[in-house]
DNA sequence: TATTGTTATACTCTATAACTATA
DNA sequence: TATAGTTATAGAGTATAACAATA
């Protein structure tokens, strides 16, 4: 029995806040954690859809960023100078273009894993086995949560 | 086989990879939870320190928030515009000023805290227990990371 | 001389409005 | 007409360089 859809109960509203807090403060050092400094959030952002997605159209794309068109149009043809994407024309649509990501944008998004990966790890190893085991229990829920 | 001191396991890897990209997208969807549109980011970070510290100088924000001297001069002058701080002369060093925060700012801060708290809690509102009690203990945990 | 904070100025990222080409 | 993308332009936020006042 698991109450309306609201919250769990009184007391869980302070787990609420801390979870909040804590989430809005690790992210805030992860992003400082950037592979290329010469990559805004944005385009890693949009790298890494293309990497999901396999490709798009800047349209799509500025849907996915919450980004309008006109902001789509420079941050790609950023990309495409800096050889991370390939632009080709729609099949169907000449409106339309389609934006894919090379293959120096892949080794370049795992590095960035990598090395964003590798500083969390030197952060929880120093946990003790039972905060990790919370930790890995709670991941999936956390990845849950994020795509809701 | 290296490993000093550094991560648990290999396997591990991937529970870590999982964690920062959901830390990542969770608190982009947090950050759009805004009280207040006109304040930005780094505006709610500097009055969130000012309420943990209780006052600062100039110069310390802007080793806090990670911002150079000059953006931080705006950013509190931009603040005492709207009325949410109040600078003051340093009582032993007549180069610095003091910042603290206003009672209207504390009053701010915690609508904000409600707000996202309520967005939060409605998406938890929907786990079932056993997601909800892995969460609740990793809670701390993640703080601790946060904060290291 | 070194340090704190400020002013002047430029750069990056994003937005809105107006335009072109295609559907 | 409606839609996809672009160009032109403006605004927000931050940085660097040069400067003022105080230590």
């Amino acid at each position: 029995m698991n109450m309306p859809e609201l919250s769990h109960g009184g007391e869980d509203d302070a787990a609420v806040n801390a979870l909040r807090s804590a989430v809005m403060r690790l992210s805030r050092r992860l992003k400082h954690q950037r592979v290329d400094e010469s990559l805004s959030p944005t385009e890693m952002s949009v790298l890494g859809t293309l990497a999901r997605c396999g490709s798009a159209t800047p349209g799509e794309l500025a849907r996915k960023e919450h980004v309008q068109p006109p902001s789509m149009t420079r941050i790609v043809a950023l990309l495409e100078a800096k050889g991370l994407v390939r632009l080709e024309p729609h099949p169907d649509d000449r409106r339309q273009k389609v934006v894919t990501q090379t293959e120096r944008a892949e080794s370049m998004l795992e590095e960035s894993r990598r090395k964003r990966n590798a500083w969390l790890a030197e952060l929880t190893g120093e946990l003790d086995e039972e905060e990790w085991a919370a930790l890995r229990a709670a991941a999936p829920v956390l990845e849950k949560l994020a795509q809701m």
